[in-house]
RNA sequence: GGGCGAUUGGCGCAGCGGCUAGCGCAUCUGCUUUACACGCAGUAGGUCGCAGGUUCGAAUCCUGCAUCGCCCA
């Protein structure tokens, strides 16, 4: 590092060190190395997505345990890749297609618009990797895939056949959510449940058998009436018993003779007698329930809306062609007209909305294929018996309740873009292979459910050789909006066809919003372009900022000022080792055990307890704490306590002195940049070269790179002995820094700015060295500091006592009094109510006869202390008198 | 309706049986002190949602209630 610039500039060096990673293949996986394997897979984005802050939390908590754990000496493998995202994808397009060529899919026909989604796909589906680069992750670039890539397609193929062929996988006229907008099914995952506020609408239904005798029913949706093959009612139920069996005269479609409208009324035991009227309209072929009742009592399945969301014939003259909302308003007109109007009331209920197209889903009857899901039984079991662990391990009891209650999964889509569905037919003979078995065999339409594809993920991405080293892998970082969608499909796709669960550990993020606590979305235009983030503060800063306000599993609220503050701290980082740079001399020198100071040997005791600090909470996956470790001990301890302390040697004269303060800077330093790696890469890799660190390493550990530097471990007790790095040395400087803070706080109250030297007085309670006194002179700011065997301070002098000794500032007439004595009353206040507590504790006697010995030894302690300090402070106020 | 989670200074969080309840941001005061104003120094601010209970001791464990959020019907 030639010519340091005063302030930290991201753009250039990021740009750099990512080449420079890229070049040397540094994020490659070697399947044939002897190092233990840790392996990551990414979860997919789509191919049309761009990068939001979801994502950044997510491949950044990814990119921290890959780093650190190429640290630690392990061969990481983290798997990158796209997904084809069938509907998205191919709404996407047909949008394009519309505005720029006026054209639908169906005037290119479906080989030409799939040749086009690919063409799209080409140009514009490579944003997001792009955008994973510049966040700085550490993709094993060289393996990236595509769930559309051919070996990939080929064994979803080979899945769908093995499946078909096991018996798992049938086909069914069946209810399923039918989104008339995309005009595909969905799996019951794909719906979102929204409440809506609408009404329940009031009709009568004349008895055939009793003429002028009516059954009111309540509906939400009066538009299906023509659809309605039966009244169902709870045989239990004595209003109504004694209908069943008869019928009743259904009001629409009008046009109908009488015999055309009657519909038999059933007895029901699941006909909820609170719901309205108690009378349930059943429509078998437009509702899930209804279709249970139809199917149980053998209804007529009649279909009044189409697959575009229209009235059909059946929906009679006045309904049909018209949209179902329009179809609503109608169908209430008609109603009146006929005299079966009876009233409406304001209500709410859920209904359900297509994932993608966000418009409400049809439940309708169509031909689907289904499947049992496999190896449901041991994917279960896997995360009971905590072989499979998820972060945090709530999600485990989630899973498990969705597990147990699993349905058979509606896996074809009516759309071009996808994986078509392996089978065949000619004429009424099926088959269901791979490739096709003839050219007079013409093949399934519907392709399969993007899903289908991304649950073989975690091995069909990977080669024999990768899946020996690499498979089952080790982490799996996620949001907890897919864990059915996908995580929970990929442990039954593991176990199916490998034996194996897919990972061992799953790390379910929080979702990102914003200051307010709202969901990052497009409309409400709440989602800031993590791009420019990246531009304006450097993409260090946006990873430390989205990590250190991430706490696991907890949602993070985002703000721009948390990557400001990463900003700032790289900043920090950055001129920290800037002044280490201006003192110059011999990089990373010997430390010599005899000539450490106090202040050395406490920022020893303060990186070993950081360091163990972190790998317990990289151990728990609390990596919000260890961010926060990071920033105490970096920011906190070492620059604000031990370079200040450090100031007095290195502005000294005693070179040897300086050059063994200078070993230790570098020594924690290189630690610190090392333990910041994993979250900073950009700039701990620019320092950790640019201060000359890797020098004298191997390069393959942090002599070429510091990504495979070697993650710092706890300084270890033979480290502590030969240093002399003891508790009490500790204790002293603990002690030597609370003097400091309160004789500043004495400075304060005197209003004395903090750059101005002003004379302290100090009469040290033990023996002090000289260097020890150079310490606390340049920490105080003061000049000079007499040292005094007795001292007999002028009244008015603010005093301070502590275990080390009393500090006065002789500064009478410019102090403050009257707010110096209120200020210790306070405080002598506090003691006393302190004293108090501690003495009733003490004598009750059921504490001293129950409490553990060392509770009791430390109240006592306590008391003790508070004694001191109030004798201390008395004198205080005295001295002021 | 069922399940899960949250409730601690203005805001965001940590602490999950025993330190004087901590941290960051924001606030207030002062400071361009030769690494950093993207900075330094210092101060102020909380009866830990409410009500019971267990215990020598509860922010922490138990029960109930309230409010908010999420998931599943």
């Amino acid at each position: 590092m030639a010519e340091i610039p005063k302030a930290y500039e991201p753009q250039e060096v990021e740009k750099k060190w990512y080449q420079f990673w890229l070049q040397n293949r540094c994020f490659v996986a070697d399947p044939n190395s002897g190092k233990p394997p840790y392996s990551i897979v990414i979860p997919p984005p789509n191919v049309t997505g761009i990068l939001h802050l979801g994502h950044v939390l997510n491949n950044t908590i990814q990119d921290i345990f890959a780093r650190k754990s190429r640290m630690e000496g392990r061969e990481v493998l983290w798997l990158p890749g796209t997904d084809h995202a069938g509907i998205a994808t191919q709404v996407v397009v047909e949008k394009r297609l519309r505005k720029e060529e006026k054209i639908t899919r169906h005037d290119l026909g479906r080989e030409r618009f799939v040749e086009r989604v690919w063409q799209w796909k080409e140009k514009h589906g490579g944003i997001i990797i792009d955008q994973l680069k510049k966040l700085g992750c550490s993709c094993d670039w060289t393996r990236e895939r595509f769930t559309m890539d051919g070996d990939y397609s080929r064994r979803v193929a080979q899945t769908f056949v093995d499946l078909y062929h096991k018996g798992l996988i049938y086909r069914g006229k069946r209810m399923v959510n039918w989104c008339p907008v995309s005009q595909t099914a969905l799996s019951d995952e794909e719906v979102i449940m929204k409440p809506q506020k609408g009404f329940l609408y009031f009709f009568k239904v004349e008895v055939a058998e009793e003429p002028g005798t009516f059954l009111t029913i309540a509906t939400t949706r009066p538009e299906t009436i023509p659809g309605d093959s039966a009244l169902a009612v709870n045989p239990k139920d004595p209003r109504y018993a004694r209908f069943i069996g008869k019928h009743g005269l259904r009001p629409l479609p009008v046009e109908l003779p009488r015999e055309a409208k009657m519909i038999p009324i059933v007895g029901d035991e699941l006909v909820d007698f609170e719901f309205g009227t108690g009378v349930l309209k059943v429509t078998p072929a437009h509702d899930k329930a209804d279709f249970d009742i139809g199917q149980r009592h053998k209804l007529r399945f009649i279909e009044v809306i189409e697959a575009d969301g229209t009235m059909s014939e059946a929906a009679g003259r006045d309904l049909a062609g018209k949209d179902r909302v329009a179809a609503r308003e109608k169908a209430l007109q008609l109603l009146e007209e006929v005299g079966a109007r009876v009233k409406e009331e304001p209500y709410e209920n859920n209904v359900g909305f297509s994932e993608r197209a966000d418009v409400p889903i049809e439940p309708r009857l169509s031909e689907q294929w289904f499947l049992k899901y496999p190896s449901a039984t041991p994917a279960r079991e896997a995360a009971a018996s905590g072989e499979l662990q998820f972060y945090p391990d709530r999600w485990a009891k989630v899973y498990d309740h969705w597990m147990a209650n699993i349905q058979d999964w509606c896996i074809s889509r009516q759309l071009w873009w996808g994986h078509r569905i392996p089978v065949w037919y000619r004429g009424p003979e099926i088959k269901c292979q791979v490739d096709s078995p003839g050219a007079d065999w013409t093949q399934e339409t519907d392709v399969l459910d993007t899903w289908f594809s991304s649950w073989l993920w975690p091995f069909a991405t990977m080669d024999e050789p990768t899946l020996a080293k690499f498979y089952p892998t080790t982490l799996l970082v996620t949001a907890p909006e897919i864990l059915f969608f996908w995580v929970a499909r990929m442990i039954m796709a593991g176990l199916e066809y490998t034996g194996q669960k897919p990972f061992r550990d799953v790390y379910l993020t929080g979702i990102v919003r914003d200051k307010q606590g709202r969901k990052m979305s497009k409309s409400l235009g709440n989602s800031p372009d993590p791009l420019d983030l990246i531009a304006k503060f450097g993409a260090d800063a946006l990873r430390f900022g989205v990590m250190r306000s991430a706490p696991l599993g907890q949602d993070l609220l985002f703000d721009e000022q948390h990557v400001e503050l990463g900003r700032n701290f790289c900043n920090k980082l950055w001129n920290a080792c800037r002044f280490r740079q201006m003192q110059s001399g011999e990089v990373e020198g010997e430390i010599n055990p005899a000539l450490l100071t106090s202040d050395d040997k406490w920022i020893l005791l303060r990186l070993d307890a950081a360091i163990s600090e972190i790998n317990v909470a990289f151990e728990q996956y609390r990596i919000n704490e260890a961010t926060q470790v990071l920033y105490r001990f970096f920011w906190s301890e070492y620059c604000d306590w031990y370079v200040e302390a450090c100031k007095a040697v290195l502005y000294g004269q005693d070179a040897a002195q300086k050059a063994n303060v200078l070993a230790v800077i570098d020594f924690v330093l290189s630690h610190i940049l090392r333990l910041f790696h994993p979250f900073l890469p950009f700039i701990t890799e620019e320092l950790w070269q640019g201060m000359g660190y890797h020098t004298d390493l191997p390069a393959g550990q942090g002599g070429f790179t510091i990504m495979n530097a070697p993650w710092p471990k706890p300084l270890g007790a033979d480290f502590k002995e030969h240093y002399g790095l003891t508790p009490e040395a500790g204790r002293f400087v603990s002690d030597k820094y609370e003097l400091v803070t309160q004789g500043r706080n004495l400075r304060r109250e005197g209003n004395i700015a903090s750059s101005k030297r002003v004379k302290f007085v100090f009469k040290p309670a033990l023996p002090w060295a000289a260097h020890e006194l150079d310490v606390l002179k340049i920490l105080l700011n003061a000049d000079p500091l007499e040292v005094v065997e007795s001292f007999a301070p002028p009244k008015g002098t603010p005093t301070l006592h502590s275990p080390l000794g009393e500090l006065y500032l002789p500064l009478e007439g410019l102090i403050d009094v009257a707010a110096e004595k209120s200020r210790l009353e306070k405080l002598l206040a506090k003691i006393e109510t302190e004293i108090e507590r501690a003495g009733q504790r003490l004598n009750n006697p059921a504490f001293a006869q129950k409490a553990p010995p060392q509770v009791l030894e430390e109240s006592r302690q306590r008391l003790a202390e508070w004694k001191t300090k109030q004798a201390q402070t008395q004198a205080a106020l005295e001295a002021l008198k």
